[in-house]
DNA sequence: TTCAGCATTGCAATCGATTAAATTCGACGC
DNA sequence: GCGTCGAATTTAATCGATTGCAATGCTGAA
């Protein structure tokens, strides 16, 4: 034991801070220390910080008083120790290197700091986690120590495993689509509302040959996919799957892809993109062709990535609620830990019961100049018509 | 006590996980539990998996074996507790929500994924935390219980408060440029150097009157300001200051800033800013009031976020190596923590001893389309041509 | 005066892992 | 045959906070 810790409590009340320095007032790292200076038992000062009823309210509100003058705070890790809690939730970024969302879409970032910002007004913890999908990293999602539960992004890779975790009765929510046979809870926009808006947008525009980009076997996408479909059917048109191309979450991807339909020779006056980069992309591959946006072919994305109204030509995209999307991620989750799924049921079966929850964000078209055909789009911008060259509306 | 834990090992070796489900193989939580089956007692168990000289080998296989095959993980919240270390670094995002750079910044996330990667690596979690300027984030750094230290990142809102918490000796490293007077740690891109280059390139594009877009109460961005006035000053141009504008580093900031300075009647060629995001508010601007980039004004950016290459005019911007940053975060805290300074020293004069570390990063210039006055820069965008409409080349 | 009843507070076990010190046990030298 | 040495292992204390139970002291009723 440390016995330097002096006994007389009267004389060694430290002074205000030394000015022009952070001060430490002694140190009173233990809950021993704490208890040492007000002259009361540890298991009191225990009581009193946590708002015991126990304690008499004078002594509570003397130890508060004491604990923050002292600038006291618990030691986390032996309190979550104590109480098989962690306080932690744990965000598993699932990204496949070659499928192209990394960690640069910039929709990303800003879906992290929302849970960030819930998390620690909800009084946990944010450990971020990368992983591959082909790795081991759901062995602890399983049997969480380091956390209380999980909140997962990169549904695609791992659809299959995530059900089976789900089923062992592990603690994580998904951002991503609703997929038809899925076991776990679940948060993302209106994935096939706003595929719909788009597409009926550009086809409200004039557009009558529309072509999708996406990457399919990413659920988000191919939700995005149907609404595009939907949004066809409802107006009459055909579905041409020669106007689909498979695209990555990449700007690379997406001229790749673009180039390729323009070299197929299908005609085409419009594009659904399944993410702003990707939209960014097409715009460029397009432009390098030759074909004027949104003149020849216009263009619509999602996201609406900040970058999206300062890019030229301004990008019509899908906005999804990133903050709200935070919220209910981390509120779902939240739910699901802090009112366990009634313990008798084997786990297993659990799945069986009822549809996990899924939250569905709302969207938003956002309507900017790269799907804009209505002749007086820029009037800030001449440049534009005269960048449309020769053609004329559809 | 949960005695469900049958006695007998033998015929309780648990068999193969059945088929599609991901088995729990008993319940083996404890260093106790592995204990229990292995006979032996918790002692020789944690030698046994720390790699202790005191266990015999053959035993210490056998467990280490036994350990793997029932998926056994230690609980860190004892270890931590009990080795008073917690194995975790804290990031945190000092975000003046009003200074613009807020988490949209895509820069950001790649540096993220660069330190997420590396601490992984080199066994730490990360812990993630989002802060106010103004706020109290500063005391955990001062007296860290979740973690054993911080990468931080907002220098410029808090350079005061850095300075006196490396005083006090708060294990932790700032991604931002080097201060004239710090005391901390820090890494940063060489933004001196990448200004430089940037202006150079424009200068030898001919421009003549460059104008600087960024906040210089940002460090980051005063030294790429220092940068562009060396290379005025060695070509011989004039340093005008009716030609910087203040920007925060936002889309929005960078349109109102270009506008003013398009108002002001001020002539100039060129434009050189302090981030991606603002130059393509920049162009933005310029565009939407009649002038062509780069044929009126040639602009370059800094970061080369990933779409960068995919706008329209692509972007010359400075290149910064994100996951060298990552890495040299890292490793610039790790050998702070695992090799703690000189215990004597009442941490108070630490910093006058020597110089903080601080580690720059190389830069490289990117040359694309939004600078490119030869004449011939778009070989593949005809449109371009059209485009810059009636304005000649400078 | 005595004692039940209540409000406070203290004692001690506990969470799970680590490690100094003590113990066991077999081999070996004299 | 006996003491010693050393390798291998066990025992028990420890990290810091929480909490069931016991203990304390005080009030008021019998």
């Amino acid at each position: 034991m440390t016995d330097r810790t002096q006994k007389g409590g009267g004389r060694g009340a430290p002074a205000d801070e030394p000015a022009g320095s952070i001060g430490r007032k002694g140190n009173v790292r233990t809950i021993a220390d704490l208890a040492r200076l007000a002259g009361v038992s540890g298991a009191t000062v225990s009581r009193a910080l946590n708002d015991s009823p126990l304690v008499n309210e004078r002594t509570r509100r003397r130890i508060q008083e004491l604990a923050s003058r002292h600038r006291f705070r618990l030691n986390a890790r032996a309190r979550q120790l104590r109480l098989r809690k962690t306080d932690t939730v744990c965000v598993i970024l699932l990204i496949d290197e070659e499928a192209g969302q990394g960690l640069s879409d910039p929709f990303l970032l800003e879906l992290l700091g929302g849970i960030a910002d819930r998390l620690s007004a909800r009084g946990y913890d944010l450990l971020l986690s990368r992983a591959e999908p082909g790795a081991d990293w759901w062995e602890e999602v399983l049997h969480p120590r380091r956390f209380d539960g999980a909140i997962i992004f990169g549904q695609a890779c791992e659809h299959r495993r995530l059900n089976a975790l789900a089923d062992a009765g592990a603690p994580f929510v998904v951002w991503g689509g609703r997929l038809p046979d899925q076991h776990y809870a679940s948060v993302g926009s209106d994935n096939l509302g706003g595929g719909q808006a788009a597409t009926r947008h550009l086809i409200e525009q004039g557009c009558r040959r529309i072509g999708f980009l996406g990457d399919l076997a990413f659920p988000e996408a191919a939700l995005r996919w149907e609404g595009y479909r939907l949004a066809l059917e409802e107006a009459g048109l055909p579905l041409d799957e020669a106007l689909y191309r498979p695209t990555r979450f990449s700007g690379e991807s997406a001229v790749r892809a673009t180039r390729d339909l323009i070299e197929s020779a299908q005609p085409f006056d419009g594009l659904v993109a399944a993410s702003d980069v990707i939209a960014l992309g097409a715009i460029r591959a397009l432009e390098q062709a030759g074909r004027a946006v949104p003149g020849d072919v216009a263009v619509v994305g999602y996201d609406d990535i900040p970058l999206a109204a300062y890019v030229h030509p301004s990008l019509t995209t899908v906005r999804q609620d990133v903050a709200a999307g935070g919220r209910a991620l981390v509120d779902l989750l939240l739910s699901r830990i802090e009112t366990p799924p009634a313990r008798t049921a084997p786990a297993s079966q659990q799945a069986d019961g009822q549809e996990p929850p899924h939250v569905i964000l709302p969207t938003r078209l956002i309507v900017r100049q790269s799907s804009r055909r209505d002749g007086a789009f820029t009037p800030r911008m001449p440049d534009d018509a005269d960048a449309s060259g020769p053609v004329g509306h559809d």
